[in-house]
Formats: C-alpha cells, structure tokens, sequence
DNA sequence: GTCGTCCCGGGTTCC
DNA sequence: CCGGGACGAC
C-alpha cells in the first residue's frame, strides 16, 4: 500500500480501508484521527474515486488548509480537485452555482454578525420597541431557530423578546432579499431547501461519491440534514469526532448527531480510535478522571503506552497577579531545565478577560507571546469601512452599507439629509443610493442647496468607483482606489495620530490580502468573491501566526485541535473554571464544561502544569475562589505541588488590607528544586466539616467531619431527614 | 457635526 | 475596571 499503512494501527487502518457505506469513527483527542481521514481520502482516490466528487467538511478554515497540505503530500496536485471546506464555504460554492434556484442572484454577499446586529438596530429603532431589547438578544433567537432549522414565526413566543423577533424576523429576512445578502445560516438553509427540490436535489445528492465530515460533534441540525441529504445518492458517508470533545452546545452544536448517527444509519460501522499517541500517561489519567464523571458517554477508554512522565504541576497563588508572574517564572524554569522552546508552550485559559494579566507579567519577563483571538483583522472597523464600500459599488442595492459609509469619513450628510433620503428612499420605492441620486438630482425639495450638492458629490464618486469595477479593474485596484479617493486614508493621517498609522497598515493589509486573491483566482477574480472570502475567512491570526518562537495563549475553545509540548492551565476556580453562570439547565452547563477541560488536558503532550489563584479581581471586585472541582477530580498521583516554606504562603485573611508588595512574590524559580507530591496534611478543602453537599438519594446535607482527601474521602453527612450517614466524597457534589 | 459625559454590560466562537 | 453606544452641549 503506497500510503504507509504500516504507520497505522489496526483500527485506524480499518477506518481507512473501510469501503463504501456509512462509518463512524470514534476518535479519542490524540489519536489521529487527522491521518484516518487524510488516509481515507488518499486511499479512496488511488482506489479510482475522482477527486472532483469527494467532499471533506470540517469546522475551520485552518482544518480545511491544513487537511489539504496534508493530502498534497499523499495524492500531490489532485488534492486540489477535491472539495474541502467548511459547511458554509461548501455551501456558499453551491449556492452560487444554483442561485438562481433560491432566489439571489450570482453575486450576492454574505452578512457577518457586525451587519447582522446593524440591520436589527435598525428595524428595533423602527419597530419602536422597547430599548431593554438589545440586537444581539433578538439575533439570538433569529439564529438559535435557524441553527435548529425552524421557522422562528411558527415557534411559541415564551417571552417579550421572543415576541419581538418574531416581528423583526421577517424585515430581516426582506431585508436580505432586497439587498442580495445572505447571512452564514442562510447559505446552509438555501442549499438545504435546494437539496430538497425534486429534480435538482437529486441531482445535487448524487454529485458526490464520497462525504467525509470531520468534528461531527459539532454540527448543528442543519448541518445534519445536509451532511445526510449530501450523502443520500450513495450512503458513502464518513464521520469523525468525539463526544467528550463537544464544546459548542451552546451555538447549536447537538453532539447526539454523533451519539445516534448509528440509529440513523443502522448498516454504519463504527470504530473506536481509543489509542492516544500525543499525551503523557500523567496527562491522559487526569483527562480520563475528569470526562469520567460526565453521564451519556459513547464508552471508550483511551489509553497510551508512553511513560507516565512528569506528574501534572499544581500551584496555588494568592491572586491573578502573583499566577501570572508564577506562569511566566516557570515558562523561563522549563526553558533553562527542560529546553523546551516557547512555541512549545500555549497557556489556555476559560475567558479573554483573562490574558490581561497574562500579557502583563509576560512582557514584564520579556517573554515573547502571541495571542490567538480577540477582534478578527476583518472585523476591525477600518478594514469593515472599505470593504462596506466595495459592497456598495458593486450592488447599488445594499442599503446596509450604504448606511454605514455615506457619512465615513464625514462629509457633511448628516442626521437630517439622510433621514430625508431614507423617506424618499420609502416613498418611492427605491435603494438609498438610487433615492440620493434622485435628491441630488432635486427630486425631493426638501434638501437645500448646500446638502444637495454634498449628496450629489457623494454619489458622482460612487459612480465614479463604480466605472472601475465595470472596467474590470483587480479588485485590490478597486480597494486602493475606495481608500485614496474617499478621502479615507487622507483623514486617518490628519485625525487619528494615534492609531492612524495602525489603521492604514491595515488598510494596506487589506489590498494586499486582495491581490493575493486576485492573483490566486485569475480572471475569475471578482469583487463578490473577495466579499465572500472576507465573510467566510477570518483569517486573523494568519498574520500573526507563526512568527518567531513564542508562547501562544488563547482560550481552550481556541485550542481545540492543536497540542503543545507544555500546557498551563490558568484560573482553574470554582467561578472561573467550571464558569457555571446558571441562566441554563445547571448538570448540562457542567458537562460541557468537563468535556472543555477535556480538552484542555489533552492538548499537552508532555507537562501540565495547572494553576488557581484564592482571590480574583473581576470587573473591578475582588472575590475569593475555591480551587476548581476539576482538580480534586485529578488522582493525586498525577499531581505535584512545588513544596514552599509555610511562612511563605500566609493566610489570606492576615493580610487582607495589606498592599501587595515585592515580599509577597514567590521569587523562587519554578523548576530548580525538587518537586514533592501532595502532602497529607490539612484538611481536604472541598468538603470541610460545615460544608453543604447534595446527595443522589439523600438531597442536600452539611459534612459533619471527614478523614482522607480527594475522591475518596470518608464524609459523616447529616442529612435532614435522612440522619447522620457516612458517604464517600464521590458520592456527593458540592452545593 | 463633533466632542464630552453618562450608563450599561461584561462566556466560550466559528462561519 | 473597561469599552461602546446614546445623548446632550457647543
């Protein structure tokens, strides 16, 4: 076999060699899965398939990349016949081709959720409604009943908001239509409409002889209905994911797609990649341990046979400040002891609002780090003004733009012209581009002479923007035009001393991410088809990936997929990790939050190290955090705490009016000194005597003492009602 | 039209 | 605490 079967254990190999009809292959974080199905694919085209009619769907833009990369080292030039994508670029490529069929016409463009939100400003201010309904409340629902593929106006209003976007819902949706827009649930409910029309859902079904679907976890109902409409002509339908690895329930995702897709394919082999080749044993028994608790499981038990190696490092820390020169004290430890590099590392943590501090101590100890997240390079409002105005040159109709950009930079249409076109816009029927080309025109007498003529200048460069695009100027030379002749660029240097020069380094950024698309699409290069690649391609971090050798931090959502030498796992308190804000079904909450601790740990392939501070600064107060629950669910043999003189770590409470000064940071390097296990001492301090707990049979009870530590700790539990029991701390949570 | 001030909200995130 | 959006004052 030309593709090194030999590499490939006998599961995966199965996976791989599997033939025609449904599989579901079960992969365990580290087990390589990515090489199953990039085998698969390689296997499937020597074995005759054409590349043109398999389809390989994964979640991110940087998997489809990467799963390509992968499969040009296997198959060479003929990987890039196939189709690899996300759903939505999958999508938006389908759509095009048949949009005729579903109403839009060729180039229509795609709303990210800054156009979104502005449309539902807009029509909220209309409706009148009440001002405690925010956009972003109302595009919850709109997009929750689309994630789920429903018709939100057919759905039972629970309350005010749902009452309201059941009045938004359908503006919004004409609004989209009348501006040849989609937003990202549409391109998959369009071509899932189009899948069901008689003669060319057929066709469409059967256009593919192979479908493969990575991180099926993830997907939405919609995105099943595809996958499965997709696959109907040849149940040639390959999934892979990992229930324990389901972290995005709360955007749609429903993992019983993976959990039951044996009972929707019934003749569905399935196949378990329990081995884990990343991880250390220390590494992979703290996972284990903690999705262990989680109910509903696919069962399976990962195992490796690397060493147990290094025992994960625990460090308590008095607050956020001192965790974080903690975590960067022993970033530089492991690099003098263990020569690990800095890209080596990442440290993850639950939020954002974590890195701050983070970033701070980092830079303190000039260690270079980059940070994956945050605003997206196509989301910055610069970048979004000009491509705003490429919308609008290229479709007359998209009043959203129009919006945004008649009045950036200023000049001088404001409030009052422009309230004056939108009514003559009403009127008579009309775009908001096309009703002030009537104004200016004098149509509406109701503009005076200074306004007219701004409007009038406005609009003449429109169309003069706009005769570069008929005279099938690159696209990048259209953007270099928007920037130089709106004035933008001109503004940026006289107004913003201060983030000005950033602003036009982005602007240039822009162009040249047009010319690359110019240059890589060719003559087919078109201004819609770089919109479409803004919408669907947040590619923010390719710019600062990779550059040098730097620590990475990101959240742990983030850091699905990736793995690191060393891994810190910052913040693990009760309120922070697990989060738990409780606005939901409270045991589902922690699930997902388990299964994203999960994830966490298996990110590391060699050390661990997990950090927790006793008391927090959020939102400008300062509370105290009992360490996470997910640590006590480690087995302390997988744990190790740095041995510290007691006098060294004084009580909270002695010093709480204290200012914190140079005395209270531990200075001791990290890692020249040895490490000891967990000691016995202390009382264990999750279930202390006082402690409130729940019990499955008993309910809630107060721990009357206790001996031993961790899991199997011996509780008495007075139980009102039930008396004095002793129970094994396992057998009962936290209240 | 622009600037200052007040008020509110503040998870995770891809497309 | 911090930023963004809304609103009032020039």
């Amino acid at each position: 076999m030309q593709h090194a079967l030999s590499d490939l254990n006998l599961e995966q190999r199965a996976a791989v060699l599997h033939g025609d009809g449904p599989i579901l292959v079960l992969a365990g974080a580290g087990s390589g899965k990515t090489r199953v199905i990039t085998h698969r694919i390689a296997r499937l085209i020597d074995d005759g398939a054409s590349p043109r009619e398999l389809l390989a769907v994964t979640f991110t833009n940087k998997a489809a990349g990467e799963m390509r990369e992968r499969l040009i080292q296997l198959v060479g030039d003929r990987a890039w016949e196939m189709w690899i994508g996300t759903f939505h670029s999958t999508c938006a490529r389908l759509l095009r081709q048949h949009a005729e069929h579903a109403g839009l016409s060729r180039d229509f463009t795609i709303f990210d959720d800054d156009d979104q939100k502005r449309v539902v400003t807009q029509l909220l201010k209309e409706l009148n409604v009440s001002d405690r309904i925010t956009p972003r409340g109302v595009l919850a629902r709109i997009d929750r009943a689309k994630n789920a593929g429903e018709d939100l106006t057919r759905l039972p209003a629970r309350d005010y908001v749902d009452d309201v976007a059941r009045r938004v819902y359908p503006l919004y949706t004409a609004r989209l239509a009348r501006e040849n827009a989609v937003d990202f649930n549409d391109l998959l409910l369009k071509v899932l409409r189009l899948l069901e029309l008689p003669g060319l859902g057929e066709s469409l079904s059967r256009r593919f002889s192979h479908v493969l679907v990575d991180e099926f976890q993830d997907t939405n109902r919609v995105q099943y209905r595809l996958v499965r409409h997709l696959a109907r002509g040849t149940s040639n339908l390959c999934v892979v994911g990992d229930d324990d690895q389901s972290i995005y329930s709360w955007r749609g995702a429903e993992p019983r797609n993976l959990l039951e897709f044996d009972r929707d394919f019934p003749s569905a082999r399935v196949i378990k990649l329990e081995r884990n080749y990343r991880s250390s044993g220390h590494v992979l028994a703290a996972a284990n341990a903690v999705i262990a608790k989680n109910p509903c499981r696919h069962d399976k038990a990962l195992w490796t046979d690397r060493d147990a190696g290094e025992p994960i490092l625990l460090e308590e820390c008095h607050d956020e400040r001192a965790e974080a020169e903690f975590v960067a004290s022993a970033i530089q430890g492991l690099r003098a002891v263990e020569n690990r590099t800095h890209g080596d590392m990442a440290i993850l943590y639950r939020t954002h609002a974590q890195s701050r501090v983070l970033e701070e101590s980092l830079r303190a100890a000039r260690i270079p780090y980059r940070i994956i997240g945050g605003v997206s390079f196509f989301q910055r409002r610069e970048v979004k003004d000009i491509t705003e105005y490429l919308r609008l040159i290229v479709n007359p109709h998209a009043d959203t733009a129009f919006e945004r950009i008649v009045n950036v930079p200023t000049r001088g249409i404001g409030d009052t012209t422009l309230d004056r076109i939108r009514g003559h816009a009403v009127t008579g029927g009309l775009s908001l581009l096309e009703a002030a080309r009537s104004c200016a025109a004098g149509a509406a007498s109701a503009l005076g002479p200074q306004a007219r003529r701004k409007v009038e200048s406005f609009v003449e460069l429109m169309d003069s923007l706009r005769a570069t695009v008929s005279s099938r100027a690159r696209v990048s030379e259209i953007l270099a035009q928007v920037i130089e002749r709106t004035g933008y660029a001109e503004r940026l240097e006289i107004e913003d001393k201060i983030d000005g020069p950033e602003r036009l380094r982005n602007l240039h950024e822009l162009v040249a991410a047009a010319a690359a698309c110019d240059d890589e699409a060719g003559p087919e290069a078109t201004p819609a088809g770089f919109l479409e690649r803004v919408a669907l391609v947040a590619s923010a971090d390719d710019k600062d990936g990779r550059q040098g050798d730097a620590v990475t931090l990101m959240t742990i959502h983030a850091a699905k997929g990736l793995e690191f030498s060393v891994v810190f796992l910052a913040g693990l308190e009760e309120g922070v990790f697990p989060a738990l804000r409780g606005d939901g079904d409270l045991d589902h909450e922690l699930q997902e939050e388990r299964r994203l601790a999960y994830v966490a740990i298996t990110r590391a392939r060699d050390r661990l190290v997990f950090s927790h501070a006793r008391t927090r600064r959020t939102y400008d107060e300062i509370r105290r955090n009992e360490p996470s629950r997910f640590i006590f669910d480690v087995p302390k043999e997988c744990l190790a705490v740095r041995a510290r003189p007691a006098a060294r770590r004084p009580d909270l409470a002695d010093r709480r009016h204290e200012r914190r000064s140079m005395d209270d940071v531990d200075q001791t390097p990290a890692f020249e000194e040895p490490i000891y296990i967990l000691d016995d001492e202390g009382e264990d301090p999750v279930f202390p005597p006082g402690a409130r707990v729940r019990h499955k049979i008993f309910g809630i009870g107060q721990v009357q003492e206790g001996s031993g530590r961790g899991p199997d700790r011996k509780l008495t539990i007075q139980f009102p009602g039930h008396g004095k029991k002793t129970i094994v701390a396992r057998f009962v949570e936290k209240v």
